[in-house]
RNA sequence: GGAGAGGUGGCAGAGUGGUCGAAUGUACCUGACUCGAAAUCAGGCGUGAGCGCAAGUUCACCGUGGGUUCGAAUCCCACCCUCUCCGCCA
């Protein structure tokens, strides 16, 4: 949610900066309910006042045992009005709050602004694709080769979009979320969590899933007014652990990292990656989430992107970052970093991370502060980023480390972990 | 699933219709005393929002949402959550 300050003070120069994202942001309608926000609230607090200050001489009279009468007519004459105005301000503030609510966040002004991923700019590049000098295969041929990647059972379990894994893969990509884990915790100071994987609509709001991107959502039934959802990655119950916090200024930085499967619907994307699992409605994901205090939000966002990289360079794999132009970014980012690893059969670079600063915009939602001092409290900073996902890093490995023969060498940096196998190979 | 108890300020804990945004204790902050500290004494100390240049002032908030009433932390209804015991269970 973007601060109503901003908005007040410059409706207009907020709709601009919108814009640059493909957002119309509607200036008139704010003012107009702004305004009429204005008057009601002023009157209905009016009102509520001296009703207030009658009530409570009623009690006085009372007390005293002197008669009520006369002030009893007068605030009588009070309650149609008050009920009425009271109404209409509450229909005002929640219809501003959800205008507000369906508002994305401001692009930080190093943002590119373009209208579409080719807007996109390339930061850097590390390592060489491989070349080979053998048919390259995919990653469903390699691992259906291996006998150790099986859709077809997935199908019949459950449907499209899932996968079903057995022997050295199943344990390849366990093996690859907990190195993560470590790395990130004994290497660059996060500390593990785990979390639920269902979580109610208030911590989808405070993250910015809800309301707007309910479709893209699996949800649990419980009672009618009251469901659960899966979330559809771990910065939801990860960030929303400072929902309604005041955290002590020494505990900054706040920096968790934690392996979760996420649940996405993908409607909308029908017919794209439908072979194989790039995109699933179910994946492993590490990720990595930070709270900081405001002004180092933008070193945090370098230093978490960096801390994502460095598990693409322990397991040797090519890849280039990705600054996000204005209207690729996410709906709560304020900067998003991508890097995409090179795939080998697909002869291009895929998104496997994505490291966003969303500044203030979730914090506002959450009402997550800090406090400095005897100060009052103040919004914290919060990003996040995967660090990777699990299940597409598993298929960089597949097609990086490819064989002639049809099976896949173990990286280096697993070895250890896979009980010194070095390739896997049809059982 | 069955039975019971309960959700009040950072924490503890009063308050069952009126002067209660809320006693008291504790924690915390400031000052006094002290060479300094402890102890003691005095004062302060919630969050959000509106109006205002400001001083300030008004409104809302006692789990959540409705209702009754001139007036609700207190009464009524629904829901959520926590705890205890029993049963079942990874």
């Amino acid at each position: 949610m973007l601060d109503i300050q901003l908005l007040r003070r410059d409706a207009a120069l907020v709709a601009e900066r919108l814009a640059a994202r493909g957002f119309a942001f509607d200036a008139a309608r704010f003012d107009a309910l702004e305004a009429e926000r204005k008057t009601i609230q002023t009157r209905t607090q009016d009102a509520q006042a001296k009703r207030n200050a009658l009530s409570k001489q009623i009690g006085m009279l009372k007390g005293k045992g002197e008669d009520t009468t006369a002030v009893m007519a007068e605030v009588a004459g009070l309650g149609d009005e008050l009920k009425a105005l009271e109404t209409r301000l509450g229909e005002l503030q929640t219809e501003l709050n959800d205008f507000l609510m369906g508002v994305p966040n401001l692009p930080h002004e190093s943002v590119a602004v373009g209208r579409d991923e080719t807007a996109n700019v390339e930061v850097s590049r590390w390592g060489t694709p491989r070349s080979f000098d053998f048919p390259v295969r995919d990653h469903v041929d390699l691992g259906e080769g291996l006998g150790q990647l099986d859709f077809a059972a997935a199908v019949k379990i459950t449907g499209s979009r899932f996968t079903v894994m057995k022997g050295g893969l199943a344990k390849l990509h366990r093996v690859l979320a907990q190195f993560m884990l470590d790395v990130h915790t004994t290497e660059h100071g996060y500390s593990e969590v785990y979390v639920p994987y269902l979580v109610n609509a208030d911590s989808m709001r405070g993250t910015g899933q809800l309301p707007k991107f309910e479709e893209e959502l699996f949800h649990v039934p419980r009672s009618d007014a009251d469901k659960l959802y899966l979330i559809p990655t771990a910065e939801v119950p990860v960030t929303n652990l400072v929902r309604d916090e005041i955290v002590p200024l020494d505990a900054l930085p706040l920096k968790f990292v934690a392996h979760t499967p996420c649940f996405r619907s993908e409607a909308g994307s029908y017919g794209r990656d439908t072979r194989g699992m790039i995109r699933q409605h179910q994946f492993d994901k590490v990720e990595l989430v930070q709270m900081v205090r405001p002004e180092d939000s933008y070193a945090a966002l370098e230093a978490l992107t960096a801390n994502a990289e460095a598990i693409l360079q322990k397991l040797g794999l090519p890849y280039r970052k990705m600054a996000l132009c204005s209207g690729d970014m996410g709906f709560s980012s304020a900067k998003t970093y991508d890097l995409e690893v090179w795939l080998p059969a697909q002869n291009t670079y895929r998104e496997i991370s994505s490291c966003s600063n969303f500044e203030a915009f979730q914090a506002r939602r959450m009402q997550a502060r800090f406090r400095a001092g005897q100060g009052k409290p103040e919004l914290l900073h919060t990003l996040n980023g995967s660090g990777l996902a699990v299940g597409r890093t598993l298929v960089a490995i597949l097609e990086n480390y490819q064989n002639a023969d049809g099976s896949v060498s173990v990286p280096e940096a697993l070895r250890a972990r896979m009980g010194g196998v070095e390739r896997l190979t049809a059982a």
